[in-house]
DNA sequence: CGGGCTTTGTGAACACGTGCACGAGTGCAT
DNA sequence: ATGCACTCGTGCACGTGTTCACAAAGCCCG
């Protein structure tokens, strides 16, 4: 529980803020959040045969304003036409790019839970260049079941699933309390790449991304906020608690 | 598509950046997402019997550095004692006022596929306070199942169940093209904070807080990285791409 | 009671992200 | 060919977030 690792609490990719060899154009963080937003905007205007596209479109459909698009294109490279705007597919083809989404990434699910077999069962995984490959559980009774597809296999097996398919992303869907051991066994089978459910904050070695979704956080962020709304007063005088000491 | 409401790409909370009444201290963003993960930690140590919590430890538990820790913490008022550090129990109260957490919140799940089950079945949402009172999909044919101890009821009927239940926060856990109607819908019925599952850009109008959690998009970051560590190399001469036109 | 050790709280420097505003390039109409 | 309308690309200023570093404060021990 302490020792040559790195964790990261919030959403951030871990893998080191300046790590590993810098590329020419480093996409800034922010960015590569964002990336995502206008590929889905963008591949349903693909869909729509709406062949071109304006900073100022593009922002009111992703929910930003038009300069930070520009910007944030222009990390890529210039890839628009003054006067005239961005070609839909070309700019497709550069953020995919970018975000290395030439090619598919088998991902492993650790954990047969409800939410496990959900994101198995979730074909938006797989028709979006992310084919779960294999599922897996510590529980015997689960496995060799049928999930969204895929046999689940006994946890022990992971490495060598891992090995044999070639994956580079691992999900945690464990509980907390297992998700440490899991995140170990991924790593330990080859994974540099984490996404975890669990509400935990994982240590892995530097070199492996970890992503982090913890849904009680963001209802409590949520709350927060609704709080907020709701007391716009000053000081709170229930602000005392006395210490179990006293 | 394009009325008087605001929308936000990314994670964020929109509630608009500096909106209602501002109360006293108002705490950042930022620190705003990593008290749940103090927090949960908080939890564990009261659980383990430790009463009192140094930065540097509470740093290395939730994978951050300790003047963060410290500053986040200050946020909250003075609540340390120097030399010594930070009285557990003491802390989790302040965190719990300060996020809203001194009472239940009731939340209701659009969407009774795949995720929203999941989420329901998922007792972690109702034990850390937040209750789901009510889900509802369109189709008729989940109508009156049980998930989740619930009863699943048609989505024409949230406003009575959001009204009577007295429910502030929607979980849209349904498929994008439904999203936003799922979104309106929750906003007619009062709800002025919203979960989304969904990978769609949601409007919704100005005092309505969205956070927003995007599955195939975390991969999709996740891949970014991933493609950066294994291609160290400049410039890609794959970079070339004929426009559709060629 | 004083000195040394520990740890907080915070000012200040720095890094990062955002948004404005405008020059520069493009296409179209006349 | 010239002008006009449009939209990108980006320098710059600003705001937010992070980290450092250190004085202030508390505890303990002799």
């Amino acid at each position: 529980m302490s020792d040559q690792r790195n964790a990261n609490s919030r959403g951030e990719t871990v893998g080191h803020p300046l790590h590993g060899t810098p590329t020419r154009r480093r996409v800034p963080e922010a960015t590569v959040g964002r990336l995502p937003v206008y590929l889905r905007v963008l591949d349903e205007l693909v869909a729509d045969e709406q062949s071109n596209i304006s900073s100022d479109q593009l922002a009111e459909l992703a929910g930003v304003n038009a300069a930070k698009v520009r910007k944030d294109l222009s990390y890529l490279g210039s890839y628009g036409t003054r006067g005239v705007g961005y070609e839909v597919e070309f700019l497709v083809y550069q953020i995919r790019r970018e975000l290395g989404l030439n090619h598919d990434w088998s991902v492993v699910i650790v954990g047969a839970g409800n939410l496990g077999q959900a994101l198995a069962n979730n074909g938006g995984f797989a028709n979006r260049g992310f084919p779960v490959v294999g599922i897996v559980d510590i529980d015997p009774s689960k496995v060799s079941t049928l999930v969204g597809g895929v046999r689940v296999r006994h946890i022990d097996e992971v490495g060598q699933i891992v090995q044999s398919k070639n994956v580079n992303i691992g999900v945690i869907a464990t509980p907390a309390h297992a998700a440490q051991d899991a995140a170990d066994r991924l790593v330990r089978a080859g994974i540099t790449s984490i996404l975890n459910f669990a509400p935990t904050v994982l240590a892995v070695p530097r070199g492996v991304s970890v992503r982090k979704v913890d849904l009680v956080s963001e209802l409590q962020i949520l709350s927060y906020y609704e709080q907020r709304k709701r007391v716009p007063h000053v000081a709170t005088s229930a602000d005392v608690f006395r210490p179990a000491s006293a």
